[in-house]
DNA sequence: AACGTGCGCTAAACTGATTTAGCAGAGCAT
DNA sequence: ATGCTCTGCTAAATCAGTTTAGCGCACGTT
């Protein structure tokens, strides 16, 4: 691979001039006394030669790499990680950066040989994300350099990029009240687990702090609330037939993501109800069968890309301590309509 | 990053030996005529330590930097990458290696840097991945080193590593026969440029010959083939409306893809339709939605993490040139049943 | 005693960049 | 003529490894 490339001592001997030349007028160095023709001729050398610096020797001398390290639970290879790494490669590569990208399989023997390996290749810093969002205990040995947490947080107060959960259950509480939703509101997703231990998720219990914020703010509650072991369709599919057999049938739910939401349809359209007519619906993440469902649902979207985008920006630039906390905009699309009664 | 490593120096002071033998003895290169005092030193004195190889150095010299470039127009990032990147990095990690993973957005002046960007870093080679299974035009740039296609071909015969469409199609075929379809077996996703043009697919053209194959050698022809512009959802949907208002119900359906289905399952619960009681609908790729639909859809999984790991091994093992199929198996779940009558 | 041979090990070159220290020559003042 | 400064450039060290060439010693042979 690139076995005939031109080194830099061939675009210094190309120039008549010396590699030392070469290298700093090819780095652009002030104050180097060096000739507007010697520029002149080590440009027009480097330029013949289609020369490009090596960056293992480069970094050698520099320790910097140019190379970022994105490590992840597996976060990396599901549809949800998508965005985060896509984000992560624009705004590396805006900064003339590559990413080196691995995930753990959650199996700590593995994350470690991942993190030496990317070590022994000089990163110049490490982000560590996380699939679901919530707090996570950092690897040592990730701490000897630059680190940011992206969609996870860690007792440590490391520098952090996360979903603003708690304000997306606002927006989608609100979504329902302008519409005059206001007593009939059930939600699907309350889960013990998950609001419970924040090593397992961050979002259940932010997302709900919104929820009820937004609708105490109304002078209302929930009218149910059901309670889920996981948020995979099948719960969302079970839990909604739940609350259509009680005795009021609400007129909104609330699921805690797409895949409860997409369960939810399915035990609509068995019991022969419509959205948005008979039953409007909202919910959170924005994966991609938001789009595909009929109506389409309304829901508050993960902004992953973002979110990959300002790790990265955070690694490289700025760096302070204080979380950031991404907003997630509401896609609003047919499943929210003024209750029928 | 990385500030206070041991270097061999470091060790090799330790060990009261040389560079040379510090290096001889961890390599594990034969012939040397270390005593067994000298090995153990080294090895004791590199635990101690805690020794690892700077790769950037090593790398130097060597001209291997045990990593790979991963580089693909927009696989990387949606939710049909995952399998392809977690198999490879499986396999790369096996053998000892890492991904730089990078894609190129369809954007041509993106690729351009992209691949520099890794040339750059000396990878000892690059797999070169496609989202649709299609022939494409590889970048001259990586053609300097050793290069697999992952889920594509092209016209200079490199190697590569292909799902295997075609038995698919057979596959598929053959479960409706055994269920008892014969006549009424209806397809979705017929698409003239897909089948036409191997830059845009070679998997509808493929599929459907492997399901063509199958019902001619039972004597038998399809009910009916509905064209789709696109294989999503939408699409899937309003063809199964159309195949509904034919006089003639099909017993079951073969979707070219699980998005289709998934459309075609819309079509079906508005219509009152029972899937698998009125009508067996099966398909390809194993889409996370196939075992999220009710009942859980019969569908010729994509073999993505197979195919990401294969594409490693010829990389880095054998690299003979003709192409590798990879199977596609069926996973069985309960979309597929006896016809009613 | 001189010579060849195998053993156990090391000095130094090399990879391709960056960076430090400093040299030669011109121009100017004393 | 001498010393000083400034300009324009370069030699050599350095980074952390791998690899080549070969050194000194003990032993056996003639």
């Amino acid at each position: 691979m690139g076995r005939n490339r031109a080194t830099l001592a061939d675009v210094a001997r190309r120039a008549g001039l010396s590699k030392t030349a070469a290298s700093m007028v090819l780095n652009g160095r002030e104050g180097t006394r060096l000739s507007a023709e010697a520029h002149q001729r080590v440009f027009a050398a480097a330029e013949e030669l289609g020369y490009r610096p090596n960056v293992a020797a480069r970094s050698l001398r520099t320790r910097k790499t140019a190379t970022i390290a994105f490590v992840s639970d597996i976060v990396a290879t599901t549809r949800f990680a998508g965005g985060l790494i896509r984000g992560a490669l624009d705004a590396a590569r805006e900064r003339d950066h590559v990413l080196l990208i691995t995930e753990t399989q959650g199996d700590a023997a593995f994350e470690q040989y991942a993190i030496e390996a990317m070590l022994d290749r000089q990163v110049d810093g490490v982000i560590y994300a996380a699939m679901a969002t919530r707090r996570l205990a950092v690897p040592p040995a990730i701490l000897s350099g630059p680190v940011v947490l992206l969609n996870a947080t860690s007792p440590e107060a490391l520098p952090c990029v996360l979903p603003d959960d708690e304000r997306a259950g606002r927006t989608v509480t609100t979504a329902l009240l302008e519409q005059g939703h206001r007593d009939r509101i059930a939600l699907i997703g309350r889960a013990r687990l998950k609001e419970r231990d924040p090593e397992v998720s961050l979002a259940a219990q932010a997302r709900l702090r919104g929820i009820r914020d937004i609708l105490s703010g109304a002078g209302a509650t929930l009218l149910a609330e059901a309670f889920c072991g996981d948020w995979l369709p099948e719960h969302g599919y079970a839990a909604m037939r739940g609350l259509l057999s009680k005795p009021t049938r609400p007129s909104a739910v609330i699921c805690m993501n797409d895949r409860l939401a997409f369960g939810a349809y399915q035990a609509l359209g068995e019991a022969g109800l419509a959205v948005p007519t008979d039953i409007s619906v909202v919910s959170f993440d924005d994966d991609p069968i938001a789009t595909w469902l009929r109506p389409g649902l309304s829901t508050a979207a993960l902004p992953h890309e973002q979110m990959g985008r300002r790790a990265v920006e955070i690694l490289l630039d700025d760096r302070g301590t204080e979380p950031v906390l991404v907003p997630m905009p509401l896609r609003r699309r047919r499943s929210i309509a003024t209750p029928a009664s």
